[in-house]
DNA sequence: ATACAGTGAACGATCGTTCGTTCAAGTATA
DNA sequence: TATACTTGAACGAACGATCGTTCACTGTAT
């Protein structure tokens, strides 16, 4: 799906490739800094050290521009989907992964990536699609450790664990932009968000 | 604050209040259904039945109807604080609040204004103390329930109920997001919002 | 008579996109 | 290997539209 057609190791494919790298890189920027409808293309071609008209040689708009950021949101996940894999016990795997994806948040540039897509997610479906694949890749995988956990009883038994990644999910992801907003470091939230966490999902009897 | 000085009950100024609020009223719908930055002054003017240069006569700029928006939204909030401040059992407080504000964020136009607020905030500071003064109303009224309920040994002892208020609602938010970009309606996801956070505040030895 | 709500043309800037052109790399022909 | 031909990346001026804001003006209630 993303793999694009077929590569020929040309020194002209070469160089096209990178340009195109260069034109991400810059507008990841310029929609970190200004935001996405404050930046204009001639910004983003400028600062990737392009010509105007040549952006549009490499992408049909600005619109689409963003897309492929939003697709390349997906590998940013893949050390997260990692941690989710490994076979240790569910609370260990899911502790884990909590404060690995929170640290992960705890930069100020994904957090505000992701509200910046989000917002634009809203009335641009092709946006919002890429936007919920690549959550539903963590929280499919969240579901399974959840899941294993119940079965093995290291988990209270969820009636939905579907449903409890999505919150899981949700609960990380708004302490990051609370903590971008607001200010506090998110080191400072993540004692608390474990803590809701595991008294949430761990059996009822476990000692705090 | 919000109180804006005198206001002398003359024919004239009674239509000029109501002028602001048509202004403010179109405003809203505009960026909700096209977002702030995609909405042109002249697109507010048009849809309140007022002409470009007379919105600036009550708005100093764009920017000032937004921020004029973002504190309205305070008004909102009354209900809910209403809920937590009724003095029945923490838990049953708790659950009704919850019930409550996920009901009202059910209604996809509360999520689209707070997310496009929340994305204008990053970049705009007077934005962001709004917004985060309006939060602060309801962490701080959830705060105390949650507090009262621990000390009645309704609810679990919390390390910082404050910390627990804010995670309360970023999950009741997060999840009425999700609603929004997924289509998945509101209602299927309350009952697992619910139960998860009972999980993580009732005391562990509570039935399920 | 005075103050001011109300008006819409006009301003300069900037928007996303298109255009004709140039020129270097790739391919075919010799 | 040297030559002509083809391709499309790269360029920046230009397009029409729209942006937020200002301003000189008109109408009206006090």
């Amino acid at each position: 799906m993303s793999g694009q057609e077929d590569a020929p190791e040309s020194k002209r494919n070469k160089a096209l490739a990178k340009r195109r790298r260069k034109i991400l890189e810059a507008a990841v920027m310029c929609f970190l800094e200004n935001g996405y409808h404050q930046t204009g293309v001639r910004d983003i071609a400028t600062r990737a050290g392009v010509s105007l008209g040549n952006l549009y040689n490499h992408f049909p708009s600005k619109h689409d521009v963003l897309v492929e950021i939003a697709g390349l949101e997906r590998d940013e996940l893949a050390p997260f989907l990692k941690i989710l894999a490994k076979t240790s016990p569910a609370p260990k795997v899911l502790d884990k992964f909590v404060t690995a994806y929170a640290k992960h948040l705890a930069a100020p540039e994904n957090v505000i990536l992701s509200i910046e897509i989000t917002s634009e997610a809203i009335r641009k479906p092709d946006i919002a699609d890429l936007f919920l694949e690549n959550r539903d890749l963590l929280t499919s995988s969240l579901t399974s450790v959840l899941s294993r956990g119940a079965a093995d009883g290291d988990l209270r038994p969820l009636s939905d664990p579907s449903d409890t990644a999505q919150l899981i999910l949700e609960l990380i992801e708004g302490s990051a932009a609370r903590s971008m907003l607001s200010g506090v470091p998110m080191r400072k939230i993540l004692g608390g968000v474990r803590d809701f966490i595991s008294a949430a999902v761990l059996p009822p009897d476990t000692a705090v």
